[in-house]
DNA sequence: TTTCGGTTGCTTACGGTGTAAGCTTACGCC
DNA sequence: GGCGTAAGCTTACACCGTAAGCAACCGAAA
């Protein structure tokens, strides 16, 4: 057997456990079951792989690192560029809906994700941000794109399973959840309501920036309140 | 052996299975270490639970059911109300950092879930605002709760293992990275962050509601081109 | 050409997991 | 007092990640 030719290496498992991650879910994935879809025990994947662990952080970072854009260009407009980041990290999630739940587990920093960051903090910076707004910006950006993501991507397989949201659609708890009862029935288009949290949020930095803080009544005051 | 005594109920269960999670983290929940930990075989667990799965979602509902108020009049003020509530939320998650895992991935409707999704719909439709847009809100009140804390609760285990993140503190990788490596030392405090990050929010919801939509330049022309 | 070192992949094995099926025990009730 | 029934136990299965050692093949040196 040609060995050399089809030979294993870290990029080829790599690819496989994402194609396979695509294809069948998360779950799928074991090492075993990776090994035969490249015709090879599992064993076999530890030459190219020290654990499973640093195989999934490997998926997750080469996720992350498509979410930036090599050949753009600095983008004049801050704006447009995050928010053509956060567009990109949306739709990269929402396709792979399985990662997800890597990405906003797995802390690890590769490569990927130092790039992503450091493409939105310069962003920040040269927008006149001082550091420690970019730092908050960053997270912030960050957050954002995890939470709501992960909300929309999860919210398929609600619908699939959903006992109860059934109930609420019959408006059998209408009287026991008025207001959900209700709003339920609102159209939901996923990219556009993200949209809007995108720009919310690009808003809010802008503003933060210039110094516009206290929001009327500040909000703020409720977190003395949380801790009692 | 007084058997009525000390009973296995559903609820002695899921109280053993939150303080397991509690002093021991997620992963050293399994049925037989669960079940030891009740003085009892794992297999007798069954009984009062169908299945790990339907554990976790419990877990889960009870956890979030802890973010809404009982005492709490329905608050004059709808940004009190809710940033009570997200700041609740976090105060429990960043407590429970192995259950920001799996609330953001297990999307199982409980009843806490339907009380908390319930409070802040209701606020939000008090306030004036539109179904439409209460539907909008409660989804990004619930993406930046999830996204933010998430971020927040897994950074002790980042800084644990930064290896990379050493170096950045360093400076020895200014020259790929010039950015976060400047703003990697802000200093950081979860809480302030978090405020900062709710008042963006609550402030951008008035902001909503109030119909000031269109950004200066509005980024989400950069939507149009994440599709391309 | 022959040998040899090193890489690559395979085999076997261990201790863990969730849980299906069936057995035993002991309680509450007639 | 006997019995139905529910609670808990035992055994077993198919899977998991991975440690340890072995076999086969490569390219390079002799």
């Amino acid at each position: 057997m040609a060995r050399t030719r089809d030979a294993l290496t870290h990029d080829r498992v790599l690819q496989a456990a994402l194609a396979l991650a695509d294809s069948e879910g998360l779950e799928a994935l074991s090492m075993r079951r990776l090994g035969s879809e490249l015709g090879v025990e599992a064993m076999s994947l530890y030459r190219h792989v020290p654990n499973k662990k640093a195989l999934l952080d490997a998926m997750v970072d080469s996720i992350v690192h498509d979410w930036i854009d090599d050949e753009a260009t600095p983008a004049a407009d801050w704006r447009r560029h995050i928010g053509a980041i956060m567009h990109r990290a949306h739709a990269t999630l929402l396709a792979r809906p399985w990662a997800v739940e890597l990405v906003t587990v797995r802390p690890r920093v590769g490569d990927g994700r130092l790039r992503y960051a450091e493409s939105i903090t310069t962003a920040l910076l040269e927008a006149g941000f001082t550091p420690q707004l970019a730092h908050h910006g960053l997270h912030i950006v960050d957050g954002t794109i995890m939470g709501f993501t992960a909300q929309q991507a999860r919210r398929p397989t609600a619908a699939a399973l959903g006992d109860r949201v059934q109930a609420l659609y019959n408006g059998d708890l209408t009287a026991d959840y008025p207001g959900i009862s209700v709003t339920i029935r609102e159209h939901h288009d996923h990219d556009e309501e993200y949209a809007l949290m995108v720009d919310l949020v690009i808003d809010g930095l802008a503003r933060l920036r210039d110094g516009n803080e206290p929001p009327r009544t500040g909000s703020g005051a409720s977190y003395v309140l949380s801790l009692a």
